[in-house]
DNA sequence: GTTTGCATGTCCGACACTGTCATTCTGTGC
DNA sequence: GCACAGAATGACAGTGTCGGACATGCAAAC
């Protein structure tokens, strides 16, 4: 089925039948109309393949994320949602508009990230590339989308730079996170940093900072970090539990880290929320079915995407590109592992 | 960066280019060599759009996934992870022999389902595709691949029909677990059943039966069912608890439902696994967080995507399609949910 | 010196579509 | 009824790659 047998069976030319594909202007209603008769009898779908090549659109969305390099690897990390996450709003918004997501994994670490890029590029031809953590920041990555002259958009703790910023302000979400503590009466509150490779890490770790300054407590000896994984977040864990004066309240980079520390909380006998505060980052399904329920911050990440999604679309449709970062705000989900700290601490 | 600039750099004709990079038969290997490395100098990587175009291979595979018809609908089933391990053993199994995994979300309860498939088809021109619960068994889109002429594997329940078939045997994975709690002495054995829609549903179903059957047990009264959504699996909970004579073990579907089991459970003052055991299906990453973790059946769906990827790219390097079901073991994976039923049970 | 066979080059058409530009229609005003 | 503007439609070339037909070059085998 192309264009040719539209063509053919509705009596016009080929051109005819492109223009009412692409919906442009120049064709009388009513022979519009029959064409549109014809494409719908013969089924006829234009071939995404033979457009590009055409020159016009690949009606393709990349969306670069982090791979684990095995089965294996994810399986020891126990998954992270992020992907699902990013498909289902990046996916249904395509879907919307007659794109498709395309799902890339990059390997962070690696040496050649320039040429699996380019290498994806080149073959498939993308309208425009979203970026997740931890490529939104990588220079290499942005120099080559600048370069080729490609739309794209990085979301993340990313208030600067090019392309169209859709900030994740991770600063300001582990503000409230430990304001909430405060308010609580909270003085000794721990902090499990993600790993350095994201910048996102650094920017709550600051947030945290700034927020006990500003409360006039101490951060010395209660940060720890891990790498977003269920066994260094119980390690991280182990070291605050460890300290002459433990925390009474912590709080984790991410949703595994923090179910770690609730686990060995429990092992230790250490009862949440009455002994331990604990407040989770992301709000992956996962915390709602922990006991108790963590209070978390949700970091609206399917919303996020779609958001991405849609301004590469309006960009490609000759929208001006916002040139001011765009926040997704970061909300506080206050359940059922926060309380007031212990009457001795 | 066209084939055309790989040619004149390297000072060889277009087509010991294309032979070089379709790594066919024909060029010396010195030769080779040269055309080679000048295409890593500059970079080339050919155009999947126009090698399509020219009758060649699309390198795209198309995963077909049920679709959530919103972001909201989603969150309110609270995810299945399934989309996520599909990507992961698809996905990096395609990566390695340069091929694209690309997900297609199909509604299972719409009207023009073949509508949808075909649009996916004639705009992508995937090289096979694969076909996940719900949709492996939907004659509709068989037919539809097959009348296409189109390579494709069926993963789940299904041990008869066209295309290559990945059987995850759910019968054989229900019978497992029931027998495992019957060799721990329990006798009144509930079932949380899957939505109808969903082939496997019924030949979980079927495998309880028979192994209670075997057991000289009865089954009346013990079945109830949801639609994989944790309040589903909530309600079916509680219409097992509320028996005359209710169950000491229950067998839920998938984990969001035992999920719900567990905390009503727990909620009824019914400890797990003195009172009541709990098995469940799937073994996605949230159960092991449970407390206590889950015993469960593992659907190794990651491996079983990355399987079904290389039997499409096996097949279309021309190996015979095996014409006999292949069997993906499920397995039991014993942890602290189930025990002995209580002295009076 | 001829034959054989492989390696390579040349040339052209096919693929499905779009963009440009030329041509044909349509309706309007006189 | 005719000229004319402007819109509707068509003809044609170009897009990057593959495949086929065929010619040529070159080395080894006879």
């Amino acid at each position: 089925m192309t264009i040719k047998h539209v063509a053919a069976d509705a009596g016009v030319s080929l051109q005819t039948v492109s223009r009412v594909v692409n919906k442009e202007t120049g064709v009388r209603p009513q022979m519009a109309e029959r064409v549109q008769a014809s494409i719908d009898r013969l089924g006829y779908v234009p071939s995404i393949a033979a457009q590009r090549m055409g020159g016009s659109r690949s009606y393709l969305i990349l969306a670069l994320n982090d791979r684990e390099r095995t089965i294996a690897d994810w399986r020891a990390r126990q998954g992270t949602d992020w992907v699902d996450q990013m498909l289902l709003g990046g996916m249904l918004t395509c879907a919307e508009h007659g794109y498709r997501l395309i799902v890339e994994l990059v390997d962070t670490h690696s040496d050649h990230i320039e040429r699996e890029l380019l290498g994806a590029i080149a073959a498939l031809q993308p309208d425009g590339v979203i970026l997740t953590p931890p490529h939104s920041g990588n220079p290499l990555i942005i120099d080559l989308l600048e370069a080729q002259d490609i739309r794209f958009v990085r979301i993340g703790s990313i208030s600067e730079g090019p392309g169209v910023r859709l900030m994740m302000d991770d600063a300001r979400a582990a503000r409230i996170a430990t304001e909430h503590l405060v308010a609580l009466g909270h003085r000794r509150i721990g902090f499990i940093a993600g790993p350095a490779e994201y910048e996102l890490s650094g920017w709550r770790v600051d947030g945290w900072r700034a927020a006990m300054a500003d409360a006039g407590l101490a951060c010395t000896d209660l940060l720890a970090s891990g790498d977003f994984s269920h066994a260094s977040g119980r390690a991280a864990a182990r070291t605050l539990f460890a300290l002459p004066e433990p925390p009474t309240a912590i709080i984790g980079s991410n949703d595994q880290m923090t179910l770690a520390t609730l686990e060995l909380a429990r092992e230790t006998g250490r009862r949440v929320p009455e002994d331990l505060s604990l407040i989770s980052f992301d709000d992956t399904p996962i915390i709602r079915l922990a006991h108790p329920p963590l209070t978390a911050i949700v970091q609206p990440i399917a919303e996020a995407s779609a958001r991405a999604v849609s301004l590469i679309i309006a960009g490609l449709a000759g929208d001006p590109t916002p040139d001011a970062p765009i926040t997704v705000a970061a909300e506080l989900t206050v359940r059922r592992s926060t309380a007031r700290p212990p009457a001795s601490g």
